[in-house]
DNA sequence: CGCTGACCCTGACGGC
DNA sequence: TGCCGTCAGGGTCAGC
């Protein structure tokens, strides 16, 4: 999956599709997701007209009148439109089939992800004590210092923890700390507030400009139009390990944090 | 409250 | 060719 450029490009893409449209039918296959999906999705979503698309952290809201479709794409899923008589691939595990003859497709090999209703004027759970969007005003060093104060452990791990801010993936998380040269093991709690102010200037640069090239770094992904997003971001540590560092030559290492790759340059950063 | 590790699953890949 | 172990973009949860 998708980290949180992927999942911005995905609602994109499949936004102007959905929204204005009345959904006509529902059609579960697989229904054991992360969570199971709900069968009442089945009854409440058709019928309804999706208002809006929305994103909070790495989720997609599907907005209607009576309720919101939340959808998250694990590591594996995708979100696609499809003619309603395209073929099936093994992993298309839901079809929501809209009026005018398009059909939202949801294929997700490892079913890490979830399909799950939230009832209108309600907060579903899983959105409940989430941290800032990285790109709103409200995320800033400040944020980060403030947040991190007596933490002992590795600010890699703090970074992605959602609490703290959201949509802050393994693989950007890892671009985000060379750009700001802090070594990813290093204490939260140990880290300056100038250095922090410079850390979310940069997870915001490298997320925005992941979104702007279409979202994509991996293989297997494909938009929410179809096609695969067409630039590789140029990664300066990510997957590179033992591979020079772009800016001095030394051999990236790698650790693994929170059972999680972490590559870095001994040199550039501490 | 903070931190660690287990866990949910399939598929790709490397070594033997 | 095949089998086996390891690893992969995420996030929740239990337990200390």
């Amino acid at each position: 999956m998708p980290e949180l450029p992927e999942v911005e490009t995905t609602r994109r893409g499949v936004e102007p599709h959905c929204v204005g449209h009345r959904v006509r039918r529902v059609i579960v296959r697989e229904p054991r997701l992360r969570w199971p999906v709900p069968e009442q999705l089945a009854c409440v979503l058709p019928g309804q007209v999706i208002t809006a698309v929305e994103r909070r952290a790495k989720y997609l809201l599907f907005r209607t009148a009576a309720g919101s479709l939340l959808v998250h794409l694990g590591m594996s899923g995708s979100l696609r439109m499809v003619a309603p008589d395209a073929p099936l691939r093994r992993h298309d595990h839901i079809d929501v089939l809209l009026e005018g003859g398009v059909c939202l497709r949801y294929h997700d090999p490892r079913r890490f992800g979830c399909f799950l209703w939230s009832a209108a004027g309600e907060l579903h759970p899983l959105l409940e004590n989430l941290g800032p969007e990285p790109l709103s005003r409200e995320f800033d060093g400040q944020h980060l210092y403030y947040r991190s104060r007596r933490r002992k452990g590795p600010i890699k791990n703090f970074i992605m923890d959602g609490k703290v801010v959201v949509g802050v993936g393994n693989i950007y998380a890892n671009e985000a700390l060379f750009q700001s040269g802090i070594r990813p093991d290093r204490a939260a709690g140990r880290v300056s507030q100038a250095r922090y102010e410079r850390l979310a200037e940069n997870i915001k640069q490298v997320l925005t400009t992941a979104i702007e090239h279409g979202g994509t770094t991996l293989r297997d992904f494909v938009g929410g139009d179809g096609r695969p997003g067409y630039f590789a971001q140029q990664l300066f540590v990510y997957g590179r390990s033992g591979q020079p560092c772009k800016r001095c030559g030394c051999p990236l290492r790698e650790l693994r944090l929170g059972q999680r790759s972490s590559v870095y340059c001994v040199t550039c950063q501490h």
